[in-house]
DNA sequence: TCTGGGGTCCTAGGACCC
DNA sequence: TCTGGGGTCCTAGGACCC
């Protein structure tokens, strides 16, 4: 993180308090709140994959991502659930309300998570721990759900805090008891220690936060390389200058399918891409927010990835132009994997999103050749195609009117619901 | 038996400019 | 002409998070 790596030379100790909350298995807690029978039964939210799994379920190992067959081998009574995406989206932004009820300063990480800072409103609620307390108290009288958080000194303590707390459960890190807290814990409870640093670690006997706060930090950089090294040194020892941030944008925007296993030639990958384009273009358009750089990724059958990318010269938003760039880059990847035959995933990305558009005059162009020009006839026409497709969605729903027919219809593919609540504000 | 989908950040090499 | 240094942008790949 650039702003921890350039002011990490001093500790940031103003007294803020970051409660960080965090509902509990939230999907699979919103399907046992709409229907009872479901409560203390292990269930899963999805079907071809596991979306989320309640308590319940995860005591038998059941984990989000698992393919549901997997699943049901773990846990033969699991009951899969089709998943209510409206309420979710309801309920979690209902739970954020219950923050801002007490301070302004909420920043939302998903759905379902959030940091708040209560720093500036004890006066009127209280210490951390009591307005910690009421939100839970809020959050399950008035929604019916079960809220874990955690309240610390730092965001990256009070994050731990708050896996500490779950399920349902309230930790508060008195200050001057941080290191004690912190340094008996698994390393694998750190933001940015997954599997591959993890591991790392333990090739030199590093499993707690303790030992990692002791490791010398020229070994920890060439270990995991020096802003991992620099930020989970800091992290260790309780130095976390990270402050809130209330509104952050987007940088990029995309959409992604698994195919499972199909032939890599245009019939299937033209359509996908299509798909995929209007998705992202879609997004786009909505916000006026066009990209300059389009980023494809490619998957084989072997789950191998490969990505290619191009910046161009102006941003753009269009779908068609989008699906065709996209389409070249697509080739350009097979042309240099002449070996693999089938692929198991597309994906397109745009970032170097602009701020703000343009002047609407500034229509979409690319660079690839004459035809996509600004002002030409073809240009022209499908600009206001996109403009009137948009138009009737907003109308009548995004299925009302669309580019082909593809269905994404993977047996992997995941509803477009839950795709949506995926979807970070652009 | 091969993990879905939407994101962010970091690294490292090369191009290019001053 | 040769050598060296710094900064910025682009590309490809990896790791991680929810």
């Amino acid at each position: 993180m650039a702003m921890g790596a350039r002011d990490g030379r001093h500790e940031q100790r103003c007294g803020r308090h970051h409660p960080a909350a965090d509902l509990d298995a939230f999907y699979a807690s919103v399907e046992q709140l709409l229907d009872p029978s479901l409560r203390g039964k292990p269930i899963a939210v999805g079907g071809g994959v596991v979306l989320a799994a309640s308590y319940e379920a995860k005591v038998f190992g059941v984990r989000g991502g698992m393919p549901g067959r997997k699943a049901r081998e773990l846990c033969p009574q699991l009951i899969f659930v089709g998943g209510h995406f409206s309420e979710y989206q309801r309920l979690g932004d209902a739970a954020i309300k219950v923050l801002d009820d007490f301070t302004p300063v909420v920043e939302r990480i998903s759905i379902d998570e959030a940091f708040a800072d209560v720093a500036g409103c004890t006066h009127l609620f209280g210490p951390p721990q009591e307005i910690a307390r009421r939100i839970r108290e809020r959050v399950k009288a008035e929604l019916g759900l079960p809220i874990s958080i955690g309240v610390a000194r730092t965001k990256h303590l009070a994050k731990i805090a708050s896996q500490v707390a779950k399920p349902d459960g309230l930790v508060v890190v008195e200050p001057g008891t941080e290191l004690s807290f912190l340094h008996d814990l698994p390393v694998t409870l750190m933001w940015g220690v997954g599997p591959a640093t993890k591991a790392r670690l333990a090739e030199i006997g590093v499993e707690t936060i303790g030992q990692l706060a002791r490791t010398h930090s020229g070994a920890l950089e060439r270990l995991i390389g020096h802003a991992a090294g620099q930020k989970l040194a800091a992290l260790a020892w309780n130095r976390d200058p990270r402050k809130l941030e209330t509104h952050r944008r987007a940088i990029s925007a995309g959409a992604q399918s698994a195919l499972g296993r199909k032939p890599a030639v245009p019939r299937v990958f033209v359509p996908t891409l299509l798909h995929l384009a209007d998705r992202v273009a879609s997004r786009l358009r909505a916000k006026d927010r066009p990209g300059r750089t389009v980023t494809v990724r490619v998957r084989f059958a072997d789950l191998r990835a490969v990505t290619r990318s191009v910046t161009l010269e102006q941003p753009i938003q269009a779908t068609v132009m989008l699906a065709e760039i996209a389409e070249e880059l697509v080739r350009g990847v097979l042309a240099a994997h002449p070996g693999e035959r089938d692929i198991s995933l597309l994906a397109i990305s745009v970032s170097h999103l602009e701020e703000h558009a343009e002047l609407q005059l500034e229509l979409p162009l690319g660079l690839m050749d004459e035809k996509r020009k600004p002002g030409s006839r073809k240009g022209l026409a499908r600009f206001g195609a996109d403009r009137a497709i948009d138009k009737i969605r907003q109308r009548f729903g995004r299925q009302a009117v669309g580019y082909g027919t593809v269905a994404l219809e993977g047996p992997r593919s995941v509803p477009d619901g839950f795709r949506e609540l995926a979807e970070k504000e652009l």
